[in-house]
RNA sequence: GCGCCCUUAGCUCAGUGGAUAGAGCGUCCGGCUACGAACCGGGAGGUCGCAGGUUCGAAUCCUGCAGGGCGCACCA
């Protein structure tokens, strides 16, 4: 709709200038907008204010000039001009009835674009150290990595979704200590707990699990070969746990790439990745040694100092092995990758981008920074802390207020803003909670269709698309759809393909939670002022059910992309 | 000290340089002998943190200040 409108007003001014009723040596952007205030119509354009200057005319003048070239347009209603020279377009009932027709023929995609074009796109996310469970902030990062999936899918996208398993280095050693400690404990052996070793009941779950399939007998083992057999069978198990916990909110990943691989050898004993990954910046000129390390030139890049890769120890740093990551990414054909990570790791965005330029990908890298979840349970903070075993750990959260609930709050609050997500409410299966409030929407039109089409209201193997296909006719006459309700309600649903876009583009599907709720507005202000079933009304009776049939669709399409359900019934 | 994010109604938050700044909750008033009241309608409630600037126009862009959060390793 919105090219419909915004080729309307390039066309208006083209044939303005043409006709030499305005003068203007460039062509300005149409500068469509839809109004905040509906009453000042479906959309608006500012052209007319921008350009008057440059045309010599004053805005209102140039405006009606303007709006007399567009007032013959089939969709358009009516065209004002308001204020200092706005003018307000007003799409035609025929118009709106047709996005009805669009809506029940493209189904479940509705509002499919093609902005990717088909491009890769890789979205990383969650990335969990796999030595315990996840903390809440883990979830919101699962919920939100996998609509941006959804929606960019939707947007034309070929889109992967990676988990980054960070199966090297100083964390996994201290966690297959812990696991060791305990398991001494378990064999009934004294033990000196380290003092950053992990304390968390999970590794004594853990501990307690390779003692009942393997007895004893580590307990006399070398210390090392020890700790090296704890390790591999304990992070396999916390990784399989992820999966399980992540896979519980309907969130699964294409690729599970392993740190490791980076620093193991290639396959005929060449190099490894970290190792080519620096030494492709060093051909690029990036590289220097400095002080017995070997480092990154990432300050003319945009960074803040430069950074050491190889350590004076001959060890390389995390960041060494992220670029490799990166590297890796691109290799393997990516034309864009999206890492979301934490707020606490917002330090280090500008020396990643940097090295993704560097490597020869400026701009394709966007990193996006989630900001942290408080936890609340009636009004009281629930403190998480990853050491002390007492946190509510993100597979606890789900257990407590299940899938549904979990993902929509998750998505509820823009990226940026820190999230206070309170147990008691999304639980509460009442007016306040707004994933009901868009599911009741749902299941409350599938009992409408499930009544008129005289169906046993208590026959829970009803099948709502057989009923619809029974029901539903292509021959409706929705131009009896013409009341203010309807109207708003079919305004609702063409909004959908912009809101997929503006959450494409700007990678946020918190947009999407905010359009469902608004969609639901819609229904429920129609369904109270429009009865839909009426004997006495056959024809306006098939136009309504057609019109609720097309919601139910669009309503299921937006819970698709946010990850939640659309029951049938509640 | 430096950097990033945030500050909008009593609360939780929307708000792509546009018109009289919105929603939900809470509060007050009202609506089921119609298809799901888990719903709908209406009222009250605002110096958009503060101060400058940019322009036809600023909650939005720029600068400074204040308050809050998070980071500033040859850690991962």
């Amino acid at each position: 709709m919105r090219e419909v409108i915004e080729s309307l007003v390039s066309e208006a001014l083209r044939s303005a200038v043409q006709g030499g009723r305005i003068t203007l040596t460039e062509l300005p952007e149409p500068a469509v907008e839809r109004p905040r205030d509906p009453s000042h119509g479906d959309w608006a354009t500012s052209v007319a204010l921008r350009t008057a200057k440059a045309a010599g005319m004053n805005p209102r003048e140039l405006a009606q000039v303007l709006a007399d070239e567009m007032a013959d347009h089939p969709d358009i209603d009516a065209v004002e001009i308001a204020g200092p020279g706005f003018i307000n377009l007003r799409v035609s009932a025929h118009a709106l009835q047709r996005v009805l027709r669009e809506v029940r023929a493209e189904g479940t995609g509705y509002g499919r674009l093609d902005l990717g074009k088909g491009r890769r796109v890789q979205v990383e996310f969650v990335s969990a150290n796999p030595v315990g469970p996840m903390h809440v902030g883990h979830g919101r990062w699962a919920a939100l990595g996998d609509s941006m999936a959804r929606v960019l899918e939707h947007a034309g996208y070929s889109v992967e979704r990676e988990f980054y398993v960070n199966d090297a280095g100083v964390q996994m050693d201290t966690f297959a200590k812990s696991v060791a400690a305990r398991y001494l404990e378990l064999c009934g052996r004294e033990i000196e707990f380290g003092e950053d070793w992990y304390r968390g009941a999970y590794i004594t779950e853990i501990a307690r699990e390779i003692f009942e399939a393997e007895g004893a007998s580590w307990a006399d083992a070398d210390p090392a070969k020890r700790e090296s057999h704890f390790k591999e069978t304990a992070y396999v198990q916390v990784l399989e746990h992820l999966k399980h916990v992540l896979h519980g909110m309907g969130v699964d990943f294409d690729v599970w790439f392993s740190e490791r691989t980076l620093h193991a050898p290639s396959a005929d004993g060449g190099p490894s990745e970290v190792e080519q990954a620096i030494e492709s910046l060093r051909a690029a000129g990036h590289i220097y040694e400095l002080d017995d390390a070997t480092w990154f030139a990432s300050i003319p890049f945009g960074d803040d100092k430069d950074r050491v890769l190889k350590k004076a120890d001959g060890s390389y740093t995390y960041f060494a092995a992220d670029i490799a990551y990166h590297k890796d990414k691109f290799d393997r054909g990516f034309d864009r990758v999206i890492d979301i990570w934490g707020a606490d790791h917002h330090g280090y965005v500008k020396r990643m981008e940097a090295a993704v330029a560097a490597l020869g990908h400026p701009g394709q890298l966007d990193v996006v920074i989630g900001q942290l979840v408080n936890l609340f349970r009636d009004g009281e903070v629930v403190r998480m802390s990853k050491r002390t075993g007492e946190m509510v750990t993100f597979e606890d959260l789900l257990d407590e207020v299940g899938p549904d609930a979990a993902r929509y709050f998750f998505l509820r609050r823009s990226t940026d803003q820190p999230l206070d997500f309170d147990i008691g409410l999304a639980k509460q299966r009442s007016n306040e909670n707004p994933v009901f409030y868009v599911q009741y929407a749902h299941a409350r039109i599938c009992s409408i269709l499930r009544k008129a089409a005289g169906a046993d209201t208590s026959d829970d193997s009803v099948d709502i698309s057989a009923t619809v296909a029974e029901l539903v006719s292509e021959d409706a006459p929705l131009k009896l759809l013409a009341g203010d309700a309807e109207l708003s309600l079919m305004r609702k649903l063409a909004e959908f393909p912009e809101v997929v876009e503006v959450a494409a583009l700007q990678l946020t599907p918190s947009k999407l939670t905010r359009y469902a709720e608004e969609l639901a507005a819609a229904f429920h202000q129609f369904y109270t002022l429009c009865k839909v079933v009426d004997p006495e009304e056959p024809e306006l009776t098939a136009a309504r059910l057609y019109a609720v049939d097309a919601t139910r669709i669009a309503l299921a399409d937006v819970l698709v992309l946010v990850g939640v359900s659309a029951p049938e019934r509640m």
